[in-house]
DNA sequence: AATTTGAGTGAACAGTGTTTACTTTTTGAA
DNA sequence: TTCAAAAAGTAAACACTGTTCACTCAAATT
């Protein structure tokens, strides 16, 4: 029996199976879904369409695959901000803006990342799956940040941080919604009082956590 | 000439048009834009599909004048609470969980109402129409509530009115999009410590708002 | 009464995701 | 090295989708 773990067919298969998700990826990033269509896929890859379904089971699987990847990038980029050891104020400030950020830069991912629905199993929110997925690790590590704020004073200390990382995890992807499906959200007239997007974005992100200090009223 | 501003033909027209909204409307609510078929939805009315052509131009103009009729809905829900005349505190905070409640009671509307993109017009924030649409009269409800705030002494004296209006509706927005999109959302584990979903819409609005709040500091 | 307008239709076009039966290639063991 | 088994790849079909076109038939206008 062969013990290596990597045939050398195993090793091709995923290369193949790598070279489809890179040419997904790519139409995905700028159609979105309902852009990527199997077949078309199917022919920037010189295959058939019925090939593709040798490596993913459905249309749905490998798109969630390329949600799954770009989850890690959400939690790489935050992970990035929350272990600097600037003041956490502006820790916490710049976390909330990166994420909205990260959003605006692949707007098709985001939507679909969020809006699941339709998906295979989505390791959703009150399920088991969902402390072990990217999606669930990126909320931990923003709901410890809040805990961090709570214990250092900076936040009141009547408040459940798992609560509070939820609110303003809710509060984030709002803007980020806004922005995406909105192309012009925070304007009003184009030219005239317009607060320019990154602008209102920490505008955002301070109102956000201003809900959250400590010394109010 | 007639002058008769709706002729026999004419209000028959308008009533297979509303027929075939009312059975648009249906199906809609329960599976989305998506699970609404031209072909089906014939069906069900007993034409053919082409018939439908003669009534709406595409199928995203009849699901368009689905999402107005909804907007309307926001509307007039949302007025009915800025117009009350309880304590202020009480009616911002009621104004911000009711429409999050909206977008529950309607998840389809709700989801397909904002994630515009791929419609017909949908008049944005930054043009023309946006001001005399349904959309942006809900949203000026709410960004007059706030000037009222500010002026009342409520809340801080240094905000634009618009600005936090916009930022309050993108946080509402995101607490809707959650619960529309994550059926668990506020639960992490469905048993223990959970705190109920109308309990942390009111959490949440109470934390959107402590944000604008003065005396701060 | 004749003609124009509009409602309604069947069939087709151009797509979509997916499955099935089939062929070809590659692999692992006798 | 030969040979069977497993995997890769495919053409064609199924069951859908939104939409258009040429056509019929009934209703309204002149």
């Amino acid at each position: 029996m062969t013990i290596s773990v990597s045939s050398p067919a195993e090793r091709r298969r995923n290369k193949i199976r790598a070279r489809i998700l890179a040419a997904a990826e790519r139409v995905f990033a700028r159609e979105g879904a309902d852009g990527l269509s199997i077949r078309r896929l199917a022919e920037t890859i010189d295959y058939s369409p019925a090939a593709i379904y040798k490596y993913f089971k459905s249309k749905d699987e490998l798109v969630d695959e390329l949600k799954e990847t770009f989850f890690e990038l959400i939690l790489q980029t935050v992970h990035r901000i929350v272990d600097k050891t600037t003041p956490f104020s502006e820790r916490s400030r710049d976390c909330v803006a990166t994420y909205v950020q990260i959003a605006i830069e692949k707007p098709y991912h985001y939507a679909a990342a969020f809006a699941g629905e339709s998906n295979t199993v989505a390791p959703v929110d009150g399920e088991p799956g969902f402390a072990a997925s990217k999606k669930g690790q990126a909320f931990m590590v923003l709901s410890g940040m809040i805990a961090e704020g709570v214990e250092n004073g900076t936040f009141r200390s009547d408040i459940d941080p798992v609560l509070a990382a939820k609110s303003i995890w809710a509060s984030m992807h709002g803007l980020a919604m806004m922005i995406v499906h909105i192309p012009t959200f925070p304007a009003f007239k184009p030219d005239q009082e317009t607060m320019a997007r990154d602008e209102f974005i920490l505008f955002h992100a301070d109102q956000v956590i201003r809900g959250l200090e400590a010394h109010h009223g």
